[in-house]
DNA sequence: ATGATGCGAATTTTT
DNA sequence: TTCGCATCAT
């Protein structure tokens, strides 16, 4: 992204609307009923209803270009929102592509984040900012937040920081400000947290920073406080469109109807069955109340599926259907039906594992009856990252090739980020944050001691960390080995900046030099850690990364909102993702591994938000299945490793509501098939047991009465469950609440053998052979009597 | 000031 | 089990 003033929207467009005018509409044909009507109606409020697969981002940029061709619109006078970098991309590519030309004239197409940031350069002194303001990431934010805690005396261990940015993060979503959270919230943080919350936002203005949440508010408290400059906006944007509606939070929801106040021309595209960011902010009630908040909305379904075969929606729309207060939508196709939603169960983890390999291979080579597949074709999707190991491990012994998406980004990794901390420093001395980030890294034996020494004397004098770390070299305040060091550091950075101004020096030259000199890429060549020359790598794709900016500056605004992870390396892998990665993607073959109760639908979900958890997850199963165009493999495990210990697991209740019309249950060798639950040959869990863990469950989940839930319980009475192989030590308890008696004799995977003596809870005292008495959770210990079967 | 050891916690993630 | 962080020992 080029500088704001390269952008400015308000000095025109380079494409003529006029010119357009005259021409003739054929994009028009290759669209069906439901996309054309929503195409072509341009005037007043209008909701999308896109279904997965329903070819939603053509009508959206098709509605694009429909508006510059009839010359409703210039390109600066349309409003495009995304959520993603990527999608904003996609969009810009398409709407060039259709119109043959670049899309230089389209400047507000973007990202909530990117559009604000452009709107907040502008108009920053209204937030108390000057317009160069840093944005400050998670890391740097959770960094602030810890300085003002410790500042306050606070134990930072008992009231983390992260838990304090996550409770500003979350008040921000809801737009409020630190004046206006609501009394219900006060208890939050021990009762300090609107405390904190307004001095953290008084220390991001003395900074001059923001942080990623402050995007959006600042900016819909301008135009809140400021009537003109939303005027402005009104008046600018003629036409509004949103991507992904179900996933706005408050702020947005807010921003989007004060910009379209005035004309509601505003086209809001979106999946309430696709809803699964609630637990970030996104509230599902935004799209619900569309009609509401835009009286005479034009409502249009987009149900057409281009993706995936009959099979496949359906099973789909059997799971989707336990959801209660959906705007309703029934997916179908004229594709035929394809194959059976295939559904297997397995003895554990890793055998669920294998078996997929194998799977892969064998649709690889097409002996599975049909056309080979490419790796890149099939992808796992998996409910929470911690599942990925065992497909990893797997993956690795049998050298089937591989790629993790999602994993940490690429600014998100140390190495980057320190080194972006440098070119922060360089760019802008008065950067704290950056200069405490690398004043240290690489090692230059300046400990707590000398930092804070730096802290006083820069603010006694009232100046940014860098002048006060001369001045107190000069003042003979930090002697020594790391006097001289960050004498030198010092003087680096001053003469960095003076390169950075130097017009024979580019950029790029200018930041090899200062990870050089600075000793940063020293330190990596030393390290012997593994993952070393990997980093190194990095730094080098880093300076490569910077060749399309023209300093060090513009690339920096840049990668605070921008620069995703997917550089695709051309090689043929099998992907493997999170469901939530997984949204927008599809894959002629997708598995679904781990639909057990507890991992999917998720315990956590369901004990913290209760039915609309469980609502979430049933999305996601929803989203999951979407995903595949011709083969969609679900499956479960009965035993699971769990933080080191066994753990029987019960079939997922989504499994239940999959329609078994549409289901074709697989029996491999080895495993008795009946019913769903495929259950273990001989053994398995007595039957009381069973029900005695589900009461639990059922206790816990609250509210919870699917009927595909009552099926399963009826069902899991007969269906008995397998027993670990390699352990006799029985894990026989899965929850919060302890079976255990006093006296049990118990095993522990640290202290060994022991007897219980106490129990409180789910904690219990136990007398262990070697280790001594100690407390333990129960979670933590098995019963070493072997389970009467 | 820095490396080693130990304890507690462990969905989901974009900007 | 593994990771991150904090305290401890050098």
């Amino acid at each position: 992204m080029s500088s704001f003033d390269e952008m400015d929207a308000f000095e025109g467009a380079s494409l003529s609307a006029r010119a357009m005018q005259a021409r003739p509409m054929p994009y028009l044909d290759t669209l069906n009923p439901a996309q054309r009507e929503a195409v072509e109606c341009l005037d007043g409020p209008v909701l999308m209803l896109a279904g997965a697969g329903t070819g939603k981002t053509k009508a959206l940029t098709t509605r694009i270009v429909h508006l510059l061709s009839t010359g409703r619109a210039r390109p600066n006078e349309i409003l495009s929102v995304t959520f993603t970098n990527k999608a904003a991309r996609e969009m810009k590519e398409r709407v060039a592509g259709m119109l043959g030309q670049a899309v230089e004239g389209m400047p507000w197409l973007g990202t909530f984040h990117s559009i604000c940031v452009k709107l907040l350069r502008r108009h920053a002194e209204l937030a108390g900012l000057k317009s160069n303001f840093t944005i400050l990431d998670t890391d740097d934010q959770i960094r602030l937040l810890k300085q003002l805690i410790q500042a306050a005396g606070i134990d930072d261990k008992r009231w983390p920081a992260r838990m304090l940015a996550g409770i500003i993060d979350d008040w921000k979503n809801r737009a409020l400000t630190p004046d206006k959270v609501p009394a219900g919230d006060a208890s939050a943080y021990n009762n300090r947290g609107t405390e904190f919350y307004a001095l953290y936002q008084t220390r991001l203005r003395e900074l001059n920073a923001v942080d990623f949440g402050d995007l959006l508010l600042h900016m819909v408290t301008i135009f809140q406080n400021h009537p003109d400059v939303l005027e402005q906006y009104q008046r600018w944007f003629r036409y509004i469109m949103v991507d992904e509606y179900q996933d706005t939070n408050v702020a947005q929801y807010l921003w989007l109807r004060l910009l379209a106040g005035k004309h509601k021309n505003v086209c809001c595209v979106g999946d309430d069955d696709q809803s699964i960011y609630g637990w970030r902010g996104a509230e599902v009630g935004n799209i619900l109340r569309f009609e509401k908040d835009f009286p005479g909305a034009m409502v249009v379904r987009l149900e057409q599926n281009y993706r995936s075969t009959g099979h496949i929606l359906a099973a789909a729309a059997g799971v989707i259907r336990g959801n209660q207060g959906r705007l309703g939508k029934e997916l179908w196709t004229d594709a035929g039906d394809g194959e059976k939603v295939r559904l297997i169960g397995h003895w554990d983890g890793e055998e669920e594992a294998r078996w997929i390999g194998e799977e892969i291979e064998s649709m690889q080579r097409g002996t599975r009856g049909q056309a080979p597949l490419g790796l890149d074709q099939m992808a796992i999707l998996v409910r929470a990252s911690h599942q990925m190991r065992a497909f990893e491990d797997r993956f690795l012994t049998i050298g089937l090739p591989y790629r993790v998406i999602g994993g940490p980004r690429f600014y998100e990794r140390l190495e980057i980020r320190d080194a972006m901390a440098y070119f922060r420093v360089v760019v802008s001395p008065d950067d704290d944050l950056a200069f405490e980030r690398i004043v240290n890294t690489p090692k230059r034996g300046l400990g707590d001691k000398a930092q804070q020494t730096i802290q006083t004397i820069a603010r006694e004098n009232g100046v940014p960390l860098v002048e006060g770390a001369r001045l107190a070299v000069e003042s003979g305040q930090i002697k020594g080995k790391g006097g001289g060091a960050l004498r030198q550091l010092v003087e680096g950075i001053a003469r960095w900046g003076r390169l950075a101004g130097d017009a024979d020096t580019t950029h790029m030259e200018l930041a090899e030099i200062i990870l050089d000199e600075s000793g940063y890429t020293t330190m990596w060549q030393n390290d012997k850690n593994p993952d070393s020359p990997g980093r190194l790598e990095n730094l080098k794709e880093l300076v490569k990364a910077l060749e399309s900016f023209e300093n060090l500056q513009g690339f920096l605004e840049h990668v605070s909102l921008v620069m995703d992870n997917d550089k695709q390396d051309a090689d043929e892998k099998v992907s493997i993702m999170t469901l939530h990665a997984a949204k927008g993607l599809e894959f002629p073959a997708v598995f679904l591994p781990g639909w057990e109760d507890g991992l999917f639908p998720s315990q956590r979900s369901m004990d913290e938000s209760g039915l609309k958890g469980l609502e979430e997850e049933r999305r996601l199963a929803y989203v999951g299945i979407t995903r595949a165009e011709q083969i969609c493999t679900i499956s479960f495990a009965g035993n699971r490793r769990v933080f080191g210990q066994w753990q029987s697991q019960l079939p997922s209740r989504f499994i239940d509501e999959l329609p078994e019309e549409h289901v074709e249950v697989l029996t491999p060798p080895g495993l008795y098939g009946g019913g769903y639950g495929a259950a273990a040959p001989g053994g398995g869990m007595g039957a009381e047991q069973v029900r005695s863990t589900i009461d639990e469950k059922v206790a816990q989940a609250d509210g919870y009465n699917s009927p595909g839930w009552k099926r399963m319980q009826a069902r899991a009475g007969q269906r008995g469950l397998s027993q670990p192989k390699e352990s006799k030590h029985q894990v026989i308890d899965l929850t919060a609440t302890s079976s255990f008696t006093l006296g049990e004799r118990v095993f522990h995977q640290k202290f060994g053998y022991g007897a219980i003596t106490g129990i409180e809870g789910d904690k219990l005292e136990v007398e262990f052979e070697k280790a001594g008495t100690k407390k333990v959770v129960a979670r933590f210990v098995s019963a070493t009597d072997d389970v009467p079967f």
